[in-house]
DNA sequence: CCCATATTTAAGTGATGACTTAAATATAGG
DNA sequence: CCTATATTTAAGTCATCACTTAAATATGGG
């Protein structure tokens, strides 16, 4: 599995950069499927602007929906978090594997002077 | 420590949003600290804007900078990378508990109805 | 078919973002 | 002090974003 472009990641990040999405992605993750009328509820905002916050996390990938009659149940599709996680991860290993190297040369260069 | 609220991490999020910048961010994790004459170099971009660029990311706490002579070395600072992973994996981990209690349910209910 | 409910699309607005070029600032070193 | 190098600030432009209200669409049920 070849690492993600910073093209592709930075969409999925992009995504994630609004507290009302965030706050959405939470709820559907400890809560559940949820209507749009329940994502919208505690918000103080027009329905129209949280149905494009959920456009916007459905084309990101973050987010699935289904149909149940009127509704539009959404749920959380984890998928795109892992690979945003997976970025985090690397990015954060890189350093600390370069400090570690960087100790060890120090390290070593303080045993041949003695 | 608490979790930290939506509105702080989306602003985390916001300056991950931006290819450019994730590959600043992987350059200095891989490669250490760099001028912003290194770090602009493979860009096709002004010098101005890779430093509106810096600027983003150290706002953001993604980076700092020393002084070097005249020139401003940056530096990946990890820390919020680590609460941008924290929360994904808050989030993600809600999300498979949740199944896990949902598949315990649907266990539990076949084995009553047995 | 008609009506209520759920959701989306359209169109417009004000704010923010990612650039640009030109000019300013900071520092080193004769 | 003067000049070269490194970096930032200023100011402007064009695109995108997060909303709004009004209108459209979809579905279920009399």
């Amino acid at each position: 599995m070849p690492l993600p472009r910073a093209n592709t990641i930075s969409r999925t990040f992009a995504a994630l950069s609004d507290p009302t999405r965030l706050t959405i992605l939470a709820r559907l993750a400890k809560q559940g499927d949820m209507t749009v009328q329940d994502i919208a509820r505690p918000f103080a905002m027009s329905l129209p602007a949280v149905s494009q916050h959920l456009k916007v996390l459905e084309q990101a990938g973050l987010i699935s929906r289904g149909r149940n009659g009127q509704q539009r149940p959404c749920r959380l599709r984890p998928e795109r978090l892992a690979a945003a996680q997976a970025w985090l991860d690397n990015t954060r290993h890189a350093w600390e594997a370069r400090l570690d190297r960087l100790e060890n040369f120090l390290a070593a260069k303080k045993d041949t002077r003695q």
